[in-house]
DNA sequence: TGTACATCAGTGAACGCGCGTTCACTGATGTAC
DNA sequence: TGTACATCAGTGAACGCGCGTTCACTGATGTAC
């Protein structure tokens, strides 16, 4: 049963080492100091292995913005904005694994993000509810605006991760924060 | 010398059948009908032919915007959503080609957008600039505002991609469209 | 006009590789009586 | 307490496959004299 679990985080490692295309059951056997063939006894398959992966990676995530405490609502953008800029550019895997890998059933919008079974976006979307309510949110559904920050995130890291931008790491980030505050801000 | 030209055609429809992961020499030459081996001919190897591949898919791109002749702000930016939309999830291939694939030289925001050697993007600025004297698009970098519009689209056409929506098209579209609107409008 | 030669697009067999997965197995651990 | 048996995690060899690429080649076309 252990084993399983130290597959997994090996299968992460392998992830980041060799990318998501050339992640291999050997490897990550390998990694795991055990036979490829054992991680048949823990998944039915690589795609799997692979979907195990991405709900895995995705519990990270969430555990790190939970670590982020920050009550003002700008200084909790920005201090997610970045941990997420910084797993998608230090961890660009693990990022796939997590948010590009076709999902599994669970957190589907609009049904799913309305239920709160996505805790970032949820709390997300609850921050800029508040925000509304004291004036420092632009009008709209707050669920939907959440979303439209989280593409445009996605969308910008996508770009920058095909060569689109010539920038540093920093003017990149800050180009990032303007794009959510265009989107979110009153002003 | 016609030979490439129907090979990168060739490459192309393959690429859209069997997506770029398993996009093989070997079946690029079945459809050319010639032997994998003559590919060597016009591309030095895989690499440069997927690279010829992505200019191919983002010329053929360029050229359908420039089809797109409405005059008003809005109703151009409806049709250039809804063909990138098109494109996106009719020939999600032909689209990672084009737009997710890295690029080679050229293309390189700020420098080459700035220089006017994205066709498309140059001309979306130039229309929110337009938009912005007129008081119809919110004040900002015209140049900058069509990155976040662009970055938008990719975003939740890759959430949509990833199965993260449960909406019909014409749903997704919308909401497409209302995400661009706050980007750009002023009210 | 005819001959000799160079060029070059395309061929087809083969190499070596890494992959996911199958299969029959071993050997340790737990359980029943 | 001891014996017999079942369970089950992990092994290791092997299969078959498709891939990118190499290599020596063929045969048509163009060029020089």
């Amino acid at each position: 049963m252990n084993t399983r679990i130290v597959i997994l985080n090996c299968a992460l490692d392998e992830l980041q080492a060799a990318g998501l295309d050339k992640l291999s059951l050997r490897a990550v056997g390998k990694r795991a100091g055990v036979t490829p063939m054992a991680v048949y006894r823990h998944f039915q398959d690589k795609a799997d292995l692979l979907h195990a992966l991405g709900d895995h990676a995705l519990s990270q995530w969430q555990a790190r913005v939970e670590q982020i405490q920050d009550v003002d609502l700008h200084s909790w953008i920005d201090a997610v904005t970045r941990a997420f800029i910084d797993l998608a550019l230090d961890s660009p895997a693990l990022f796939d694994a997590a948010f590009v890998l076709k999902t599994r059933a669970g957190r589907i919008y609009p049904q799913d993000f309305k239920g709160g079974r996505s805790p970032v976006i949820g709390a997300f979307a609850a921050r800029l509810a508040d925000g509304q309510r004291r004036g420092l949110v632009r009008e709209g559904d707050a669920l939907e605006i959440a979303i439209f920050s989280w593409a445009t995130l996605q969308g910008l890291i996508g770009l920058h991760r095909s060569g689109r931008f010539n920038l540093s790491r920093e003017d990149f980030t800050d180009m990032c924060l303007r794009g959510l505050a265009r989107i979110i801000n009153k002003d």
